[in-house]
DNA sequence: TCTTCCATGTAACTCGTTACATGATTTG
DNA sequence: CAAATCATGTAACGAGTTACATGGAAGA
């Protein structure tokens, strides 16, 4: 098995219920984008890669109304693999956040552009905020019903946290950066 | 000039004074690694793409004690295109947290697996949480001298928030998991 | 002397994104 | 009827990591 995180994301939507590679990839956009994102183009060839080692199988069925498509269902191999790489020690994220480092060298820039970089940022955590609070009431629901809800829940709780983190922050940023971005709001006044 | 961001990273380095491949990469790894990472691997070529289109100047130093360094400065050109680079949106970043992405699916796991990346999360935010203390300790000591400070604390800033946040996240999640983790701790007990 | 650090670079590889191609079906 | 969505896939590219190769100088 490939080190390949997309195969083990695959696995584990697939404990959920079978899936198309279509699927998944809207599972990876609804329910995990706020910690992890895949593309089509990497789904497809990890399905055909993790069927042809046997840890999934692949039906073809018709559809509900005539399309074609192949639903994918986990195989006791692939419930092997999930569970020995989840035991594995994770390996830490590789930072990159382009905002921090525009930030970081904001002296050399216009200081709008500062305060448009921090707008942008708050706009969209705000956003994010938001959606996860609404993420988080739907999973409180499902606690008592629902085995993979407290999991869920538990990593819902750091996408909050961290989303009402950066709002806070880009607050603190302002205050720092007061100083220096006054021209810039003194020049939009103008 | 390509998209790539390994350049901007240069650049805005260069800003700073001039510096070898060598320098770029400590900097990178000394000051900048809470939200930006790169490595040798892309520094160099990036290094002569720079001064083959002229943003950056190469002269070879013969070194304090005979050894060879090549030392780039920024030039005119260089820091336009840092400055244009400055002002574009900044990409948000394609999230990857690979232990989240475990704890999701965590039901499928040991519990003692769980635990133990619990732990693991936590410790290293709290040695990072230290190691960011100590470096606003040092910024601010400079805000009043250095002009870069003020821009470089305001990122670090979100560096100790964040180290801060995940800390009470994971006491949390012990808390959320706790029912379903009982079992593991009593199993260490015995 | 041996290890570590300074210093530069290349090659192979993996990872991941984007764009494209295709075509059916559903909804406005 | 047109647009959006469902659905699967490939090709080309770009980004990024790792391992390797090389060699000098400093320090233990």
């Amino acid at each position: 098995m490939r080190k390949s995180r997309t195969e083990y994301v695959i696995l584990g939507a697939l404990t959920l219920r079978p899936m198309s590679g279509y699927d998944i990839a809207h599972f990876v956009r609804d329910t995990v984008s706020h910690f992890w994102s895949e593309s089509f183009g990497q789904i497809y060839p990890a399905l055909r890669h993790l069927e042809e080692t046997g840890r999934v199988s692949a039906r073809r069925k018709a559809g509900a109304r005539g399309r074609e498509r192949t639903v994918y269902t986990l195989l006791r191999p692939g419930r092997e693999a999930l569970r020995e790489w989840l035991a594995r020690p994770a390996a830490p994220p590789v930072p990159r956040y382009e905002h921090s480092l525009k930030l970081f060298f904001g002296r050399h820039a216009q200081p709008e552009a500062m305060t448009r970089l921090i707008a942008q940022v708050r706009e969209d955590h705000a956003r994010r905020l938001n959606h996860y609070r609404a993420m988080e009431r739907d999973l409180r629901a499902r606690l008592d019903t629902d085995p993979d809800a407290r999991f869920q829940l538990a990593v819902l709780r750091g996408g909050v946290r961290y989303a009402g983190m950066v709002l806070e922050w880009t607050r603190e940023v302002e205050e720092i950066l007061d100083p220096v971005l006054e021209a810039s709001r003194e020049g939009d006044a103008a």
